[in-house]
DNA sequence: CTATCATTCAAACGTTCGTTTGAATAGGTC
DNA sequence: GACCTATTCAAACGAACGTTTGAATGATAG
């Protein structure tokens, strides 16, 4: 029948993703090849075929295991905050929150591998393999909206267009922060011991996007509607 | 002696640069293979290694031929700025848009390749092979520096630390627009028509960033700091 | 003990990779 | 004409890739 053996029995699916992660981090898909990740992991080559099928599906499954809980708490993060307010609408910076903590919680996870996760996502929404994007956007497209429209309702007087284009930017600002720290330093002079802070980046993060998404309308923009 | 001869001698070079800035946007380093770029390129196989020496030769060669001058144009911008301020501090948003708008004059030069090299190089800046990370670190250098000593010096109230942080989030903000426009469409809604005009961009950009440079220190920081 | 099952293992599969080679080609100089 | 140099070309190199195979292994059930 099966039973459960004594030693869990996903214990090489658990050692390959968590290799997989780290190295699709630090060399990329093509670059971590499978008998890399296999000798990481400490397993046999034939492991990852036999448990996943193939090297996409195993890069699937490395997304999935992570985005599919971090998406769920934002989600149920918003739900809470919108609760809490009996119908009023949120505050922007709240919902930023709410939006960011998932992350930042999984940058500060190091134990369990979360901030190899962390890096290794902010790569893959500027990843060229198509199948890959196209993972990415499914598994955030319903959050997305989710947020969208709160932030929305947050800032009526905000254009449509206007508010896609600065979550774009938000969504960006994150994604780069959670793939380059402690990787490129173009701008030398952040202090090591703050890089990790998950409560010190989550206010950083959350004062530079509230403000660039509160931010008035751009001038010469309106001039040129104007024109 | 070895005159110029008629027709231009570096069209080859010429051709595999212009192949390798789309292949390479398209699939990545590791992705694109020697044969899909120099069939791409109309030259034989052979060619990249005879000019270029070998395919991270011709990496470089990539983003030198563009990045040099486009830092070049970043420092000249800012040299006229300050020149004509006469020893005045800048406005902030001046100098964001000093550096933005290099990148983004070569967004709108389609006929050249520049939107290919656009796209490329947002995605370069989270590159996890590292000597392509070092050579964009190196590029960058001397302009990151300028720049910050300028944004320092109209915002002489902002601690260091965090000037650096928001100009980390500020070229986070800018890569993931290079990288990520017309490829990955995780918030649904922005008018394609707008996505590449880049005036329009560059307003919506300076706005985003401006007030978040400009924004107020983040208060729990400073509680955090107290206690 | 025997049969059954999921899992692991070493070995090999065919393909594609970046690079090298040596001959062929073309243009310029004398 | 002969000579030189730069470039192009087809072909091949060894290495590494993802995947498949069929036998070994070990625990469970009858």
């Amino acid at each position: 029948m099966n039973l459960r053996p004594l030693k869990p029995p996903k214990e090489t699916q658990v050692r390959i993703l968590d290799a997989a992660e780290e190295l699709f981090m630090q060399h990329g898909f093509e670059g971590a090849s499978m008998r890399m990740l296999t000798a990481r992991a400490g397993v046999n080559l034939a492991a990852v075929n036999y448990h996943f099928g193939s090297k996409d599906a195993l890069i699937e499954a490395v997304f999935h295991r992570r985005l599919d809980p971090m998406n769920a708490q934002r989600l149920a993060e918003l739900d809470r905050l919108e609760a809490e307010a009996e119908g009023k609408p949120l505050a922007p910076e709240a919902i930023i929150r709410a939006f960011l903590s998932a992350s930042l919680r999984m940058v500060e996870d190091v134990r369990n591998g979360g901030r190899n996760f962390s890096r290794l996502l902010g790569r893959a929404y500027t990843e060229p393999a198509k199948p890959i994007r196209q993972l990415i956007g499914r598994m955030y497209a319903p959050a997305m909206e989710r947020f969208k429209t709160a932030l929305a309702r947050a800032l009526p007087e905000l254009p449509r267009d206007e508010l896609v284009w600065r979550m774009h930017f938000m969504f960006g600002t994150l994604a780069y922060t959670l793939a380059a720290t402690d990787t490129v330093q173009l701008i030398a002079g952040a202090k090591p011991e703050d890089r990790y802070d998950a409560r010190v980046l989550e206010d950083r993060l959350a004062t530079f996007m509230s403000a660039g998404l509160l931010a008035p309308l751009p001038g010469a923009h309106q001039v040129r509607i104007a024109a």
